[in-house]
DNA sequence: ATGATTTAATTCACATGTTAAGTAATCATG
DNA sequence: CATGATTACTTAACATGTGAATTAAATCAT
């Protein structure tokens, strides 16, 4: 009982334990096709074919410009991912390769199944609001925020 | 509108980004006393003399052991932590110095001022909800778990 | 007591997080 | 069209995340 509010952040501790419990639902089954869970992150956005730039995906995977170069190095190496040629040639696009699209199909079920063993286990409706909260309380820190 | 539930893992992804938004909010005033928010989770946990064994402060910290050895040794050299001699001399057991001490002062109020205005700007029920919100998850989620 | 087992930390190797600095392409302006 | 500012990314340096292997110390089973 009393799970005590020990430090001033409880929040933070309390965000940072849900995430551990929510991606070691998935990082098994990820990791046993060989990627982490920010590579899977990266693939699963590229999914159907879909051609993002690097800032784009950054936003949308929640990883840092820095750590999505080397990701998408180390997916481009395994043959994964390419660069797509653009006019403003600062940008980098890139898209899954037939490989890439294949991993993720491989992935994808299971992962869908692990999710929705989530949901059974929290409630569908209280996981609803719970992303909502979340949501909103990140737009109460960052007010000046376009949606990725 | 319509924070269009993109990906599978919402969830996963709202975490992300309200966890970054919720340290982003300490992130600069910690920095700003040379010390990482890992650091300072340290630091916090062992403010006003506790005494805590690796095992004890990487579960309330929420930092891997290999992530706490580091960082032990860190703050180490820099005097802000001292070991402790113990029965077992397999645990290592550690405490604040002086300066340790003085160093979580001088952030401590500041951090504290932080916390209440996110309580401000997202309410204080809807924090409080949310906490247990996430709390449950993670129970959900581990169902064998001590509490820390 | 002695050897097998378990436990608590650490080390290792590699991947990512984070900030600051650097590079190249584009844009805005004169 | 030249040039200074801006943009999109990359690189660099250091800290942490992560899983596997290792070490050292305590515990257990004879």
């Amino acid at each position: 009982m009393a799970e005590a509010p020990r430090y001033d952040d409880s929040l933070t501790i309390a965000l940072l334990r849900a995430r551990d419990a929510v991606t070691a639902q998935f990082r098994d089954h990820v990791g046993e096709a060989g990627l982490t869970l920010q590579q899977w992150r990266v693939i699963r956005a590229l999914a159907g074919g879909t051609e993002l730039d690097t800032t784009t995906l950054a936003n949308r995977c929640v990883i840092l410009a820095p750590s999505l170069t080397r990701i998408i190095r180390h997916l481009a190496e395994r043959n994964l991912v390419v660069k797509v040629p653009t006019r403003d040639r600062r940008q980098r696009v890139v898209r899954l390769t037939q490989d890439g699209e294949a991993l993720f199909t491989s992935i994808w079920e299971v992962s869908q199944q692990k999710y929705a063993a989530i949901e059974d286990a929290f409630g569908r409706a209280e996981m609803r609001d719970l992303v909502v909260s979340l949501n909103r309380l990140r737009a109460c820190l960052e007010p000046d925020e376009a949606p990725g």
